[in-house]
DNA sequence: CTCCAGTAGTTCGTGCTAAGAACTATGTAT
DNA sequence: ATACATAGTTCTTAGCACGAACTACTGGAG
């Protein structure tokens, strides 16, 4: 089994709440002035610093997209590019601390709105949606664009 | 409840398996030569024509923003604009034939890939979790981006 | 019938996103 | 020292998304 009919199921349901996810992450971006891709930069930096290479990896674009996605959010004033001292040519993309505040906000609201679509289900099927998102996040290795644990 | 920390893990589970389905959506879509947003046209007339406004709702678009991209894929020949009979102030956009097939393909080709990422699951796992986006989905009130039932 | 408010789409201007190719500068191995 | 690889940027092209202003048509109210 497995490539079958009622896999449809499943596939419709994954696009459809990943529809909604991105509508909701939209959404909650725009109320805090950001596109969706600066508001993603943000919560991945405030985990850590990354360099530009690894930042493309996380996120799935090439560097050259990001070196336009980066300049906008220093011009914005919340993000800094900082040069390892390593590696001249190297740079370590940080937030700043209006950054770190805006990604921290940001970054609580969507959570919140996030929490909301699934708010419809008990909470011993809230886990058990966890669970399966988790195991196939897992298996498929999803960079950590948005947080694993509350590690504040 | 409801508002807690182990929230956390619905959360990060939708958000990731977001991400996940887009890059997959991104790259199928790259494949056959569309953009996401053409795919999700597509997808979406595959199923009936519809007016510009009902797009823009449907897809979370402003009219403006549609105008652009019905162009583009008017442009390439995927699509086409018929005035309502009924009112000459509407437009039914419509896949062209071609259109028709490049969308049969992606929407197929995308299915599958989706599919694998659930793949790993055992298929009563798989059924919990379609069920489970199912309800998420039903209660937010999702518009059909990605076809319902299997209904060729 | 006329006027007028509302609806369906388009146009225009702005800013953002994404990619590839060509380039600079630095690091590393031989 | 040469030569190759790596980290980022620049430039160009194409597309996306929005709001405001606009055109064209519709459907009522007088």
């Amino acid at each position: 089994m497995g490539k079958h009919g009622e896999d449809l199921g499943v596939v419709a349901g994954l696009v459809r709440a990943s529809f909604l996810v991105n509508a909701v992450y939209a959404e909650s971006a725009r109320e805090y002035g950001l596109t969706v891709q600066q508001g993603q930069l943000l919560c991945v930096l405030m985990g850590r610093p990354y360099g530009m290479g690894d930042l493309g990896a996380t996120l799935g674009l090439e560097k050259s997209s990001l070196t336009g996605l980066v300049d906008r959010a220093v011009r914005r004033g919340l993000v800094r590019r900082e040069s390892d001292p390593d590696d001249r040519r190297a740079v370590r993309v940080v937030l700043t601390a209006e950054g770190r505040d805006l990604a921290e906000d940001f970054y609580a609201a969507t959570c919140r709105r996030v929490a909301d679509l699934a708010d419809g289900l008990p909470a011993a099927d809230r886990e058990k949606l966890a669970a399966l998102l988790g195991r196939v996040v897992r298996e498929n290795q999803v960079p950590t664009v948005f947080l694993d644990a509350v590690q504040r």
